[in-house]
DNA sequence: CGTCCTACCTGGAGGC
DNA sequence: TGCCTCCAGGTAGGAC
């Protein structure tokens, strides 16, 4: 599935081969592709017509291209989604569920997804007060409103602009907290996912005194984008595993230095991540087959019940967990008495 | 409000 | 061979 460094290497793919162009005209081919629209289908081909793309980004797992008029167009792949660019005249794949040409009449984009987890949103960015120097501040600047750009009757910024100065930032310190990150603007619908360990607006002190405040499992809150983003299932099996703690330790009885152990095995295990899933692609392929190379052979925990521990060669154990799976060394990673489980 | 649980979806694997 | 069940995953939104 697309983890963190496949969609970077979608991201650079479509700066290299989506940037610069301007979109003729989107087809949604399966309406559940914008699920999250409010637009619908017919609405968001609509608005979509027209628009330039004029810088590729990505948060964690989302990513998105920015349009004109302080919108852009937000992307999560889910677990099987695709962004590919070619010869619009390739035939359709039966996965593809949107498809975007383009005014040079060059390669064109599609989002295929068999699992349909992924969706496609049209959105505007958020802006805060103290944008970098240099950044250009959006339209959608003033006004108080809390990041839920999606609830019924919410008012939006709206392509046609009337209600745009309803969206900015929250001056609400507290739900702020994830919202907006040192000066960087990112699509409304994101506003609550917290910065991933790989970008500058990362801040390692608020992380370790916000998880260490939960009153929960250490892998569950390793999960909860609100915290930390771009950290999945496998990421933080990973993590854990290299930090040598188990996953259902109860976060509020973490101390400083296994915080630290933490943040710092997330931060290798992602970086590592992204320098061995980084790699090129063909000039007309924006890469994302599922398969980094680093999962085949760097995984010291995820995927491995049985097979010996790295570290100690003791059997690594699977459990249940949130309906899925965790894994881990039963010797390196023991369950506390006190599991958050 | 913080935490927890479930629906969403499809195709591949394995059981019978 | 074929059908059935399970499993994988991230997220939103509702329950508590």
């Amino acid at each position: 599935m697309p983890e963190l460094p496949e969609v970077e290497t979608v991201r650079e793919g479509l700066e290299r081969h989506a940037v610069g162009r301007t979109v003729e005209a989107a087809r949604i081919v399966h309406p559940r592709a914008v699920r999250r629209d409010p637009r619908g289908p017919a609405g968001f081909e609509a608005a979509m017509a027209g628009r330039p793309f004029k810088k590729a980004e990505r948060r964690g797992k989302y990513l998105w291209l920015t349009l004109d008029d302080g919108e852009t167009l937000l992307a999560h792949l889910g677990m099987s989604g695709q962004l590919l660019i070619g010869d619009p005249d390739r035939p359709m794949s039966p996965h593809v569920r949107a498809r975007f040409t383009f005014t040079d009449g060059g390669p064109d984009l599609r989002f295929t997804d068999q699992r349909t987890f992924g969706h496609l949103l049209l959105a505007p960015l958020t802006t805060d007060a103290v944008a970098t120097p240099g950044e250009q501040p959006s339209p959608c600047m003033e006004g108080s409103r809390p990041p839920s750009p999606l609830a019924p009757g919410t008012p939006r910024c709206a392509p046609d602009g009337k209600d745009r100065h309803l969206i900015g930032r929250t001056d609400d310190a507290a739900s702020a907290d994830a919202a907006v990150s040192a000066g960087r603007a990112v699509p409304v619908p994101i506003a609550h996912i917290a910065p991933d360990p790989m970008e500058g607006a990362f801040d390692a002190a608020k992380f370790a005194a916000r998880l260490r405040r939960k009153h929960t499992g250490v892998k569950r809150a390793l999960l909860d984008q609100s915290l930390v983003s771009g950290v999945g299932n496998i990421y933080a099996d990973e993590a854990l595993w290299r930090a040598k703690l188990h996953w259902a330790r109860p976060t509020e009885t973490l101390r400083g230095p296994e915080v630290s152990r933490l943040l710092a095995a997330v931060t290798e295990v992602l970086g590592e991540a992204l320098r061995a899933g980084g790699t090129s692609f063909d000039a007309l392929y924006v890469n994302v087959n599922g398969e980094s190379g680093y999962f085949d052979r760097s995984l010291n925990a995820y995927g491995r019940e049985g097979e010996p521990c790295g570290r100690c060669g003791t059997p690594i154990r699977r459990d249940a967990f949130m309906n899925r799976s965790s894994y881990s060394c039963p010797h390196c990673q023991p369950r506390p008495r006190n599991a958050h489980l």
